[in-house]
RNA sequence: GGUCUGGUAGUUCAGUUGGUUAGAAUACCUGCCUGUCACGCAGGGGGUCGCGAGUUCGAGUCUCGUCCAGACCGCCA
């Protein structure tokens, strides 16, 4: 028997027990007629004790050789300490060793096993499994665990099944890039790992499962971010028989279920909001309501005056920075300079002081009364004090450059807190969406998804400005589910391919198998996907999805600690039919 | 595909205007230490300054290229 009780467990009751203990060692510290050893594993430290008086010779020196994260076994008795570390939960006991076994040595690790570790973030991607013994990331992981295990729990008593679905699928153009997977059984042919289980759980509808969910792995080849992986997992759920208000409610459920559960936060009624409406008051898709500063619409109060910038401008737009009027030029120089870096593009910024006195000092000022100002304030919602920061431009674009300014600058003031938890639901997504590359509309959310009720004609004269039954959870300014009410009619179905631009033969060849399904009695449907990831790193407060993933990728797909992807051999690449044809 | 930041001891970093033998902390090794828990004290070993070219009497420092890592834009139905 390796151990009789795990290192977090003793305690002063123990005390005079005979017992047996197996772990890591953390850390020795070497009096020379004392030695104390910290054993660690995933419950806690245990401190042992060897000393020249009661610990037999060859222990002793065993002991005196260890070295850190070396695997040991003891045996021993459980005393009192006589200085006792309050900061320890086991910090009043000890066990003073009779006997010892070291199962394992180690190396000496790269960097300290400690909550606040010396290790880069590259080092401790390659060598994980010592990451992983770390408090920090191993509560993560255990967190995780957590919400997928309330997630389960949850659904499974609202009548969900868990399905699991194949990962070895066919490839479609639509969407993001798929990770393709050779077939040697079917020479020059290739399955595709699903970008989500969507076609397949539509199907169970037509098979008439009427609820599932399931936890699973989805893949996507485009660029990563911090919060995005080229695999990552879904909470995959869909129902038969509902409209858009159950499944809103039924996850709106869930989310207040693990908000509570995990965050012991009580959250009311989810607030929600239209596209359109979260496009002009927030200029972005996924607003962080957690705070104001909302964008103030200027085009009536500022094209009636001299200033050509914005007279020739389709959209100027502010927002209150509150408490901004502090700034000082250099501060607001910086700031401008921050807009126009090319990843924000914009070509300037307007600004206008809020002085205390209540009259206004603004870049602007030769073209501008006082009266002017006030209505800006007025309409930006800015109060003495603040600042009034104006983008102008092309609507799409300033919305999103004044949506950038406007999350950073909460970051910077503070307003972005990690305890607070804003849901908020964004309904009446457009169905579809132009692309300027291929210069043609495609679906914003996918090609099953259905339009509002009666829309279908409106797509042959004005097809961006239909609305879909679809929708986003957003929590804290992060999309963190979406999903609609699909298609379960044939005729429409077909429809929808054909203003996407498939042929019918197109349409036919990729989607022919749910096409032929509908034709036997699919029942409406609909559901929803949550991102796993996202959603549990930021019910624990953090900011990248990596710290939530026992194996991540880096930045650029790869896997350091197994160093992949790879080459493959030659063998393999006859075996499949396969030639390289990489460019030098 | 693009923009920005970084790469110096096992690790985290400093390194001034281009100038002597490249430093600190920590980790590691040795010795000492009668209750440690960030133990303490004394000593020691440890460097392809990411890689390659260039400028220069002289490059960790300047220039160009390249590789790696991170953040972001494009992309992500």
């Amino acid at each position: 028997m390796y151990r009789t009780h795990s290192n977090g467990e003793l305690r002063i009751e123990d005390k005079n027990k005979t017992v047996t203990l197996s772990g890591w060692v953390q850390k020795t510290r070497n009096k020379g007629f004392m030695i104390w050893v910290d054993l660690r594993d995933r419950y806690g430290i245990t401190q042992l004790i060897f000393d020249e008086e009661r610990t037999p010779a060859n222990v002793m020196e065993i002991a005196s050789n260890l070295g850190r994260e070396f695997v040991i076994q003891v045996s021993g008795t459980v005393i009192e300490r006589e200085s006792k570390n309050p900061n320890m939960s086991t910090g009043d006991v000890e066990i003073l060793v009779s006997e010892i076994n070291v199962l394992n040595e180690s190396l000496t690790p790269p960097f300290t096993i400690e909550d606040e570790t010396d290790g880069g973030e590259d080092l401790r991607m390659k060598y994980r499994y010592l990451d992983i013994r770390r408090n920090p990331v191993r509560e993560n992981l255990i967190f995780r665990h957590k919400v997928t295990m309330a997630v389960r729990n949850y659904l499974s008593q609202k009548n969900f099944i868990e399905v699991e679905t194949p990962y070895l699928i066919k490839s479609t153009p639509e969407g993001a890039r798929d990770f393709v997977v050779p077939s040697r059984m079917n020479q020059g042919q290739f399955y595709a790992l699903p970008q989500s289980p969507q076609t397949f759980k539509q199907l169970l509808m037509v098979g008439g499962m009427d609820k599932y969910f399931q936890i699973v792995k989805c893949f996507r080849d485009e660029d990563l971010r911090a919060d995005r992986q080229p695999e990552f997992t879904q909470i995959d759920c869909e129902m038969a028989f509902i409209e858009q208000e159950d499944v809103l409610n039924t996850f709106e459920g869930l989310t207040r279920h693990l908000l509570k559960e995990i965050n012991g936060v009580e959250i009311g009624v989810f607030p929600r909001m239209t596209y359109d409406d979260a496009m002009k008051k927030y200029g972005n898709d996924k607003p962080d309501i957690r705070f104001g500063m909302e964008f103030g619409e200027l085009n009536a109060a500022a094209q009636h005056k001299d200033f050509n910038v914005f007279n020739q401008s389709e959209l100027v737009v502010g927002i209150a920075v509150p408490g901004g009027n502090t700034y000082t030029r250099k501060e607001i120089d910086k700031l401008i300079d921050w807009v126009k870096r090319p990843q924000i593009g914009a070509m300037g910024m307007v600004y206008c002081r809020c002085n205390e006195d209540g009259t206004f000092k603004s870049s602007v000022d030769k073209f501008y009364t006082q009266e002017d100002l006030a209505e800006w304030a007025e309409l930006t919602g800015a109060k003495a004090g603040d600042l009034i920061c104006v983008l102008s431009g092309d609507t799409h674009k300033v919305r999103a450059q004044l949506s950038a300014l406007r999350m950073e600058l909460a970051q910077r003031l503070g307003l972005r807190k990690a305890d607070e938890f804003a849901p908020l639901w964004v309904i009446d997504f457009p169905l579809l969406e132009w692309d300027e590359e291929t210069e043609r509309f495609h679906a914003m959310h996918h090609p099953f998804t259905s339009p509002k009720p009666g829309q279908m004609e409106l797509l042959k004269t004005q097809p961006g400005d239909v609305k879909a039954n679809a929708y986003d959870l957003v929590l804290n300014g992060n999309e963190i589910g979406g999903g609609s009410i699909r298609i379960h009619d044939k005729e429409i179905q077909a429809k929808m391919f054909d203003y996407l631009g498939f042929t019918p033969e197109e349409a036919k060849a990729q989607f022919g198998f749910l096409m032929d399904a509908f034709q036997y009695g699919a029942p409406p449907h609909g559901g929803i996907a949550f991102g796993l990831d996202r959603l549990v790193s930021i019910l624990g407060g953090q900011e990248t999805i990596r710290d939530f993933i026992a194996f991540p990728k880096n930045n650029s797909g790869r896997d350091v600690m197994i160093d992949a992807p790879a080459t493959i051999d030659v063998e393999q690449l006859q075996e499949l039919s396969l030639q390289l044809n990489i460019k030098q």
